[in-house]
DNA sequence: TTAACATTTAACTTAATTGTTAAATGTATT
DNA sequence: AATACATTTAACAATTAAGTTAAATGTTAA
């Protein structure tokens, strides 16, 4: 089940964006959403897609959420492609 | 562009399922239909997505179209994953 | 407690996806 | 040419996904 919530969170353009967003550190939803031409509700949808496969955390601080990315479920989706890939990580 | 597709074709557990089914080698469509519970119609749309995004080839063989998996597109995925992870190949 | 702000959730619309059955296409065989 | 077989395509129904606006929730500060 992780790795199809991973793969699916992943088959969307704003959301693989969102997580690049994310790379060099945790933003707050607004200021998320600030960077995509699409209202904050739908940006607020991406987000929750992204936390339930895991791949965002978020944590309160008074009016602001941020969100960090957590990089720890793509090792799965990384084995799977690198597995059907067929190659040996010793090769 | 690239990406995109294959994100997407690979968000779906048949279309995953099918692609681990032509591993060891190239199958005919009603071979690959055999191995699930729905429809050959149903699959045949799965193949053409997985074609589509240049995750298999075919080749008509008489009556038959063998498909086989192409793996050289994964690369792109495992790239943005492993750059998203922010691990260094060397380190 | 009221007001203001940040964010999410609800209700709704539209578009995309998946599955089914039935018809169409391509190939081989007689 | 006619039939049979393998596969795809078309047409349709059901489900899921994504976007919008408006209402609701949580938090801070006056």
């Amino acid at each position: 089940m992780a790795l199809q919530k991973t793969l699916k969170a992943l088959a969307d353009p704003i959301r693989r964006d969102i997580l690049n967003t994310l790379k060099p550190g945790a933003l707050s939803a607004g200021e998320i959403a600030a960077k995509f031409s699409v209202t904050d509700a739908s940006i607020s949808r991406h987000l929750s897609v992204l936390k339930d496969a895991d791949l965002i955390r978020d944590n309160r601080k008074g009016k602001f959420i941020y969100y960090e990315i957590n990089v720890s479920v793509l090792e799965e989706a990384l084995l799977w492609i690198t597995d059907l890939k067929g190659e040996n990580e010793n090769a």
